[in-house]
DNA sequence: CTGTTAGCGCCTTCAC
DNA sequence: GTGAAGGCGCTAACAG
């Protein structure tokens, strides 16, 4: 058995409350110096070790906040997750991770999960499309902060970036360029990333004086699978884009399988701007022009956001912060009358 | 305040311990059909969850798994990570990850934590040279697994891969294309993985009747960094490599700057065979030529080893698991008179 | 400055 | 089949 306070207290002669205050109060005040010594020798001596689990239950809390994210190996939540995993550790917190496989039904029963095992607070990107659990943790004043993802309709702590706008220029570069058929290569429509993006693009389209065609705006996942299907379809269009702009690390891996396949050389037949995070990108067959994340601001903001919420609960207030993405400009999109002098040579 | 077995307890005028018995023991037998259909009635009404601090501290038992790793960033841990999580998820355990950064200190430091916290069990790709916290470990019967990385000196369960033989066959595959000048950028020395794929490409040299070239063992550390500083050391050489060994998914992306740099044509001027698992290999300007895991796989024995560990305490053998590497030929590799030519021409 | 008391929510043993 | 008692390890109140 491991050593407890109990156990230090009989070999000290003096009561488990007085070891307690010694080792885990920091009113360093109240102690004489005398038995403070005689204690810190006598645990050191006994390798005493805290049981956490207990001070835990005690207390009412664990140290522990959980992140609940849609899937840890794609490196824009894996990038977030190192930074928000960091971070709390030099709080002094620990971090539970879940994946959530961008399904609701298990977003909510973790978050369930989480709150029974008594967390101090949750980061979360939400699958989206309900929030009962969200009103859930407010009523029981659980801190949380949503991160990439947040609802229109339902003010809290978020982090997340300036989806719209970067869309929107995204837009404009490509239009200054001379393009006029750019398809938007979006992911799964529900998230709120993505309808800014959407937002932005169209925008963005009608600052151009183009006109929105419903057949260029594809997919419905975040998957490689639905980014090559997607792809396939927008190729395969009588008149098909001359520029995409995709969603998510996943999508442009389908995309760019689909675009080999079907013998498209960039940027002179399509000209791409990804929103990916990937470090591979520059050194691709045609080096992708590219709107990624400061995805360790991201982590870092999130849990700053959550460990005040955690330590002012009377603070009702919530904050939003948004990001900025940086634009990488690299050989995937080019001028397209340039382009298709260059296709007649 | 939450509804504990208590106020259900009040409520339908019985005992918490009968509660207790009805929510969460599995014994049946031992209760009347009537008041079962009361108290879960009960529970429901009150929307009963349960304090699964409380139930750790008493049982004995979190339902929690700890993992430490290095980098949760990169894609092998990540891709690792998401396989062990899904895997606990399944099982009904939670997983916390600690990130150590390749520091021991910090490897110590989450052990001893995580252990305070009472993790039912441990997985770790640990930062070697130092196995304290491991006897440590065994000594309070505390299950782990180790991942990617073991101690040749200390019987314990790990999965790994094949590190010896796939090093040993990527030289082999390299010499039948001509080449004897094969460096290797392997990363930290001190990690078995990093051994083993060392001795296999000694033994490789050897079995192809290569001469050993210390010049051609470059770089200390897994970082992209490292990959640049050793790969521009390697190109600087009086009579650089031919070929080119690299280990580890950052090391890659520094060794591309630099030969990007150097003006390198791939894989005229130099072949490459890489240990990675990015999803971009395969749409780079010269598509690599890779050693890759299958990371799913290994995540998964992980956790069914240690979860077969937990509920088998007086099980003292232990199990190591090797899994097969995948080895994807691409275009990074060339025969080398051949490649010589092509640059003549 | 230190001891005493009580209890967090739950489960297990022992009664009846 | 169900109740009563006790305690996991720790800490907060209240004494003195």
């Amino acid at each position: 058995m491991a050593t407890t306070l109990r156990d230090i207290a009989r070999k000290a002669g003096v009561h488990p409350s007085t070891v307690s205050r010694i080792l885990h109060n920091n009113q360093t005040v109240k102690i004489s110096d005398a038995t403070r010594k005689r204690i810190l020798a006598i645990a050191k001596e006994l390798d005493y070790q805290p049981n956490e689990l207990a001070r835990a239950f005690r207390l009412r809390k664990t140290q522990t906040i959980g992140l609940i994210i849609p899937d840890i190996s794609n490196s824009f939540f894996s990038g977030i997750s190192r930074s928000i995993e960091m971070s709390s550790y030099n709080a002094g917190y620990n971090l539970v991770v879940c994946n959530t496989n961008e399904n609701i039904e298990k977003e909510l029963k973790y978050v369930r999960n989480l709150v029974n095992r008594g967390v101090d607070g949750l980061i979360i990107a939400t699958c989206q499309n309900n929030e009962k659990h969200l009103l859930d943790l407010r009523e029981k004043k659980i801190p949380f902060v949503l991160i990439d993802r947040y609802f229109s309709n339902f003010k809290a702590n978020a982090v997340f970036s300036d989806n719209k706008s970067s869309a929107f220029d995204a837009v404009k570069t490509l239009h200054k360029l001379k393009h006029e058929r750019i398809a938007f290569l979006r992911g799964r429509p529900e998230i709120s990333t993505i309808q800014l993006r959407l937002q932005g693009y169209l925008e963005g389209l009608a600052a151009c004086g183009i006109a929105q065609d419903p057949e260029l705006i594809a997919g419905k996942s975040f998957t490689a699978e639905d980014g090559y299907e997607a792809t396939k379809m927008l190729l395969s269009l009588a008149s098909p884009p001359t520029a995409l702009l995709t969603s998510g690390n996943r999508i442009i891996i389908g995309a760019l399988k689909a675009i080999k396949e079907f013998n498209i050389k960039l940027p002179d037949e399509l000209s791409i701007i990804a929103y990916t995070d990937d470090l591979f990108t520059p050194f691709l067959a045609c080096p992708l022009t590219t709107i990624s994340h400061p995805l360790s601001e991201m982590g870092q903001k999130a849990v700053d956001l959550l460990l005040h919420e955690i330590n002012n609960t009377n603070d009702n207030a919530t904050t939003q912060i948004e990001v900025k993405t940086i634009f990488s400009m690299r050989e995937s999109i080019c001028e397209l009358t340039t382009c298709r002098k260059t296709e007649n040579v």
